[in-house]
DNA sequence: TGTTGAATCCCAC
DNA sequence: CTAACGGTGGGATTCAACA
């Protein structure tokens, strides 16, 4: 049966949020969002990208995820303002919970975007674009921002369509306007064709999603493998097995990772760091009552060359104590203080949330030990989460 | 022959 | 003239070890 499927896209979201947020609220004068600006991390402790741009400032030829200081290069009187993600994310939640009002069967992508199931509940609002109408309205009126909605028959087809003219647009991409709508457009704007794959298909002479669509799927699957040829000629043609999955999806991985204000020389510094990322760490995984039994380290240089060391665990743990511990060690097989090192990661996988433990093999005294820790980490996560996470540090922190 | 683990690469936002 | 360069999560691919 035939479905009817919304993509939802917060125009410029970061930017759109924090100018609504300083006009509205602030009573600033300026909005943001008229002229050439973006949020941007803190270029002190390089953290300096931008996160999001305004349409002016894309005029320029910003592009997100490019470093601040090529931004400014580009356009030297742009206007740099940091983020303030405590607002974002309560402007998310504002913005899920007018999706609610028209249908229940919500996929949130990410901060800023959503898919609709809206085939049993589009005709409590009308036709399609009535419906969709309504829905921006809504937001646009109650939220003081703007989205984009694409409608279609799939994921895929709903979301390149909101990704048509912007900002504050409705667009429809149907099968019988693919080849109108779709076609024409470069290859790089489908969904799932990124920098390299784009640079590949241009040696191939494919310029166009209609190039795309047309060219020989045996000759893809030669060029870009089994999975991923099929898989991108069948998106160029609009073809997409896909449902609207309502998030209870469960993480396969919990991970953090940091690029340091200056760059790391010892391994005692280094440490330092890793427990902090195992502290982070291994609360979420407490938090959601699940344990890893994989760690992987993540290391990137000053040269911006990124390593992973990883290893599988003798026991499925979600021990702060324990992440640290091994993490560690897996540092220390590969670096010894050199070359210096600009970020620290730490990534636990292979998740279980058994609420049993396991028999241990090992001796009473390592099961006592084990459960000292355990019971650390539960009265650590209690005195955070009552007095903030900056009310217990660890000694070893504190000694820096 | 097929599976697993480790390292790397790719993609999205 | 060259540098400026985030964080999180999902997945595929490649190779070696192993069953």
């Amino acid at each position: 049966m035939a479905r009817l499927i919304f993509h939802v896209d917060v125009n410029n979201a970061f930017l759109s949020w924090e100018s609504m947020y300083r006009t509205a609220v602030l009573g600033e004068a300026l909005d943001l969002r008229t002229v050439p600006s973006i949020v941007g991390g803190d270029r002190e402790s390089r953290h300096g990208i931008v996160l999001a741009k305004s349409t002016p400032a894309k005029a320029y030829g910003i592009h997100t995820a490019e470093p601040i200081q090529s931004a400014l290069n580009k356009c030297p009187n742009l206007i740099v303002v940091p983020p303030r993600f405590e607002l974002y994310h309560t402007c998310s939640e504002n913005f899920v919970k007018i999706l609610n009002d028209f249908t229940p069967d919500i996929e949130k992508v990410s901060i800023d975007e959503a898919f609709l199931d809206m085939t049993d509940t589009c005709h409590l609002f009308g036709s399609p674009m009535e419906a969709a109408e309504k829905l921006k309205t809504r937001i646009r009126d109650e939220l003081l921002f703007t989205v984009n909605i694409g409608i279609s028959i799939n994921k895929l087809l709903a979301k390149m369509a909101s990704d048509f003219e912007k900002p504050d647009r409705i667009h429809s991409l149907f099968p019988n306007e693919i080849q109108k709508k779709m076609w024409p457009l470069p290859v790089c704007d489908l969904y799932f064709v990124g920098r390299s794959a784009q640079k590949k298909m241009d040696l191939l002479g494919i310029r166009t999603i209609g190039n795309l669509a047309r060219y020989d799927t045996d000759l893809l699957v030669s060029h870009f493998g089994e999975k991923y040829g099929k898989l991108i000629h069948e998106y160029a043609n609009g073809i997409a097995d896909d449902n609207v999955t309502i998030d209870n999806k469960k993480n396969k991985g919990y991970g953090n990772s940091i690029t340091l204000s200056e760059d790391v020389t010892s391994t005692d510094a280094a440490c330092q760091v890793l427990l902090s990322l195992s502290e982070t760490v291994g609360m979420r995984l407490r938090q959601d009552q699940v344990k890893c039994n994989s760690i992987t380290v993540e290391t990137k240089d000053s040269d911006f060359n990124t390593q992973t060391h990883q290893m599988t665990l003798s026991e499925s743990t979600d021990i702060t104590n324990v992440i640290y511990k091994n993490s560690c060690s897996l540092l220390n097989e590969f670096w010894h203080g050199f070359p210096p090192l600009r970020l620290l990661g730490i990534r636990t996988t292979k998740i279980s949330d058994e609420n049993f433990d396991q028999l241990s093999l090992f001796s009473s005294e390592d099961e006592e030990q084990k459960k000292k820790q355990e019971s650390l980490d539960v009265c650590l996560d209690k005195i955070r989460n009552r007095y903030g996470s900056d009310s217990v540090t660890r000694a070893s922190i504190l000694k820096k």
